[in-house]
DNA sequence: TTATATAAAAGTGTATCCAATAATAATTAC
DNA sequence: GTAATTATTATTGGATACACTTTTATATAA
């Protein structure tokens, strides 16, 4: 049995199936089953359908009464609509971090922009070496593909933090929960050389425009970069299908 | 017992508990038992429990482990961030609409407004009569106070509506979830007539660019009365303290 | 074989039970 | 009488039990 002293059970239980879901463990469209997670957690169902709620309510599973919850799979229609409504808050984020960014946190951009480049460097030599098909999304990623996530991820990040607007961190957050694994995966195994330079000329502009504290700029950079980056995205969802039912 | 095909039990709890909410039958910082819920509702703590993790996942309530949950009280810089969100969101949905809106919808507009306007004339000879306190907020509202939370949001859901981005929709709807109450009592009990006058002048505007389609004007339009808005309920929320008790 | 009906299995939904914790009341010490 | 301590009660958290539903498997008929 559990102490009740671990806090909160049930929020871990909810990060834990989350995490699984962003790693591909559970894939989109696969049933989650009350008993199989009890049992991998060991713990009751009880905690396990309190957690399945929280996902459920952040948009991360669907859960049809009398059924099993099921990993949720975006419309290529919600990913652009996403996509636009992230625009405008990364956009707003870049537009306040201009004003309240501190010298600390610009090294920090400056320095995550360094790996970034370097990440994608290295998947370019990766690439150019054997030729790995974009099919198998849920394997293993190579170590500049962890890189290239971590350091994209750290970059966006950084700049909502200096927004000094933790509702604002959070929404954009909540916004990214239902498909961010899919971005994640099909933005850097989808990516061709060209698309990746572009997106680190866009970082740039941005951390340019940040560094000159310009807050105009650093929206319109911003903005720029997300819709171009949702219009691929978008692009290569319909071209995909992305009706695979992945699972483990 | 309950038959399993009202088809999501949990969901209907969710719902009620949030209307009591809204209505100001538990009020911030109020106590929510279980088992008292559960007396309330004539079902056992287990469905009552998934209820309170959805509303706690969407930020309505607070849960710490071991406590009883609580409506959550924000606090005024809560609002403001929130406000600042708000004004980028409806914005967008504003500019959106601009471009997708029905002649049919435009007509609705236009009728809410006129009631709208009616609501306020409403008020105004209400106040004139009775010198009645804010204080008791929770109070039944008066008929005309009903009529204006009822056509402000009905205006402002409809420009949401033809801003054809459903996520945008919801992510609205979302963000001001945790604290819409709190919105429309102080909004419409704390105001004074030179605001409300100026509310109207606000939403003509909103309704003038959009009927002329006008994008660009009808995002700033809108922007610039959230803004304002928020400005007046942050003033409002602090001078008041907020930190009142509310409750059944 | 294909389709339909029937039976078994798996899975969800709610209620209840018990342990652990927090809040409250009672008691004792000063 | 007040403060600290202890006992009591209220309340939450998790596990289990059981009814109902959905799904899967099996059998039967065309």
């Amino acid at each position: 049995m559990r102490k009740a002293s671990d806090a909160k059970l049930v929020n871990e239980l909810a990060e834990k199936i989350y995490s699984k879901i962003v790693a591909g463990d559970f894939g989109p469209g696969r049933p989650l089953r009350q008993e199989a997670l009890a049992q991998e957690f060991d713990v009751s169902r009880t905690p396990i359908r309190e957690a399945l709620r929280q996902l459920e309510a952040k948009g991360v599973i669907s859960h049809a009464p009398g059924h099993s919850a099921v990993v949720r799979t975006p419309s290529s229609r919600e990913i652009r609509e996403k996509y636009q409504i992230r625009a405008e808050l990364e956009g707003l984020a870049a537009q306040l971090a201009a004003k309240w960014i501190t010298d600390a946190q610009l090294q920090t951009l400056k320095d995550t922009h360094l790996r970034f480049a370097r990440a994608v460097k290295g998947l370019s030599v990766e690439r150019s070496g054997n030729r790995r098909s974009a099919k198998n999304a849920s394997a293993v990623l190579s170590n500049p593909a962890k890189e290239w996530i971590e350091t994209n991820a750290a970059f966006h990040s950084t700049i909502h933090a200096a927004s000094n607007n933790l509702s604002l961190r959070r929404h954009i957050e909540d916004l990214n929960l239902g498909y961010i694994r899919n971005v994640m995966l099909t933005s850097v195994l989808g990516m061709d050389l060209h698309r990746m330079e572009r997106n680190i000329r866009h970082h740039q502009a941005i951390l340019d425009a940040l560094s000159g504290r310009d807050p105009v700029e650093s929206r319109r950079a911003m903005a720029e970069h997300i819709i171009e980056s949702g219009e691929f995205l978008v692009a290569w969802f319909e071209n995909h299908g992305m009706g695979e039912q992945a699972g483990s």
